[in-house]
DNA sequence: GTCTATATTGAGATAGAC
DNA sequence: GTCTATCTCAATATAGAC
């Protein structure tokens, strides 16, 4: 189980951002609502008065936050124009880099991801939905390119890209639960790799039974 | 946005019963921390004391209710007494009875998956961990006997059985968050017979750049 | 901008009658 | 077993001095 209070104080940066990282910090060890004021002002090394200051309320405070951390991973997403490079080179760098911006912000993570999948905790509504569905969309794109490209199988879009999403949730979760486990960037490519080569021995493939 | 309060006083069961019902709905829409009892009680349509009659406080109505979801589950992975087939048709046939057994209970689900890779939200710790890992074991142990039969490629054991936990977190997700586009089973199935077979096309196989 | 002190609400939990 | 009424405390939030 993880530990809160470190004591943020010690930096001396502005209040501001002291509230903001103690903030981070207790949000994503106990949930949004499951963390008091009281507590984001005591890590913050500041007194009540200051939050309300800064930040018009609780929610505010958590909506600041939050949408630092979107703005950022969805301006990567915005800005992802595929170098050169086979598409499966190409999926490799995107996953690559989506998955180092997330490992920087596993603790903001977190909580974006027990609301997203989970209940809400009282926090107020942002929608994460629509930044899942960017990065779907984003990988079907270069999935596509892969078919187009003939380096894929040209049935199967859908699959591919789900496999692809789940390999990244896989990595997440494990990051999540078991960081100490050290699977990182190189797991996931690992784990890639198979996915683009599959499971199944060479010689024993049947003829194509899909659908 | 789920919704709750929908009144499960009217199905005649009995209060402790229509307890634990309201305590599912309400963790698992709002969270724990977030979930007050009066809230509980109201949806339940009893009084306050009948919740500290029948539980303890708070904290033993959530155990109660989490316990008995654990315990379902575990029992299944420990009955699961792989029937004859392929390598490839029980692991199919495991993950389709544990994801349906996933599916029944979807309500729980969310909320033991935002406290086990979420901020615990001040709930009592439940080992969901030691589960997890069971069912890790599990699939390693399908995929090590597939490796065996020559039916998979013999390296990459780790990285098969991640690819496994991914399309088995991949769907969950999906049923979690969008329910509406009905992956179900169906998906899950595709999903899976896409890794068995891989995503490169036939005739581009590279030779052997493994490791 | 930052503090002390406090207002106010709503939470978990219980006493005690029936 | 179930109720009404209530205790106690901690939560969010603010007033007002410096």
């Amino acid at each position: 189980m993880r530990k809160a209070g470190s004591e943020t104080k010690s930096l001396n940066l502005a209040p501001r951002e002291r509230l903001l990282a103690a903030a981070a910090e207790l949000f994503s060890c106990k949930g949004y609502s499951a963390t008091t004021t009281r507590e984001i002002v005591a890590v913050a090394g500041v007194t009540k008065p200051v939050l309300y200051y800064y930040f018009r309320n609780k929610e505010g405070l958590y909506l600041d936050l939050m949408h630092n951390a979107t703005n950022k991973f969805e301006a990567m997403l915005d800005a992802f124009r595929t170098e050169t490079g086979s598409p499966m080179k190409r999926i490799l760098s995107f996953c690559d880099q989506i998955f180092a911006l997330i490992l920087e912000n596993i603790e903001i993570l977190r909580l974006i991801y027990s609301i997203y999948y989970g209940p809400h905790q009282g926090a107020p509504f942002i929608d994460y939905d629509s930044i899942q569905l960017k990065l779907q969309k984003a990988i079907k794109h270069l999935v596509q390119e892969g078919i187009t490209k003939k380096e894929f199988r040209k049935q199967y879009m859908e699959e591919m890209t789900w496999a692809i999403m789940g390999a990244l949730d896989f990595a997440i979760e494990i990051e999540l639960c078991h960081p100490e486990w050290g699977f990182g960037q190189e797991g996931l490519k690992r784990l890639l790799n198979l996915i683009f080569r599959g499971m199944l021995a060479r010689d024993r493939k049947k003829k194509g039974e899909r659908k």
